[in-house]
DNA sequence: ATTCTAATGCAACTCAGTTGCAATTAACCT
DNA sequence: AGGTTAATTGCAACTGAGTTGCATTAGAAT
């Protein structure tokens, strides 16, 4: 699915500052705040941005994720993916080879391990 | 070890909102916020509680999780179990009998998972 | 082209959590 | 036991991520 596709067949409008976020999100290798975002669009109005957060979150086209300092960070949810919050450097890492536990009863979206990298580990 | 020892083992002193903290947080079955702590414990300083929580995370005898909602949950650290967040109640359940995946290289702390619980999966 | 409504952009706001600092007090020492 | 000192408290002021109100803009449908 194109981004284009992706913001139209959830009934909501093609607008500038929608394709630039998706454009933005598909080349990052991580989830990214907002101020890792407005870093590299510096024209993004901030309240746009959260709102689109919401509205991709709500289409599914957008995951957010909790850091450990209070902060949200985004990445496309088009690959389901555990991610590592390493609570000494605060880096996130996408753990793609891991796989995602199931739970009796529950509908499991997102997995997050807290901890510390390996980075980390070795000092 | 006793909430006293707690304290005291790790060269910090025994004072009297620290004693009232880890009783209140004895009694608890989920982590809680401050909104929540202060509901039990409505003479405890909004600044001694967070500072606390610092120093008992870097002591480990509190451990901290983010709600999808931005805020931070504490509950006592003796008993490690992963966390369901519920995104639609908002709920954080513990699942004492879900072990915790090993990670090959990191140092896993704690694990939350994210989605929708029994409850709200039903309706 | 016109209309209608969703979406934007700006400024003002909210509120969880932090910080500065003077007053207090736990622990240590004769 | 009383005195000293540094950790801790409690209050008020601050910070900053995220939200909200509202007038303006601009998709999309007719």
């Amino acid at each position: 699915m194109t981004p284009n596709e992706k913001i139209t067949t959830n009934g909501l409008r093609l607008t500038a500052p929608r394709k630039k976020i998706l454009a933005v999100f598909s080349h990052q290798a991580h989830p990214i705040s907002f101020e890792e975002y407005a870093s590299l669009d510096t024209t993004m109005d901030k309240s746009t941005f959260y709102r689109n957060m919401q509205t991709f979150e709500a289409a599914n086209i957008i995951q957010g994720i909790e850091s450990d300092e209070g902060k949200r960070y985004f990445e496309l949810s088009d690959t389901i993916h555990p991610h590592f919050v390493c609570q000494q450097c605060h880096n996130i890492t996408c753990l793609d080879e891991t796989p995602i536990p199931k739970l009796n009863g529950y509908h499991v979206n997102s997995i997050t391990y807290k901890g510390q990298c390996p980075q980390c580990s070795d000092l």
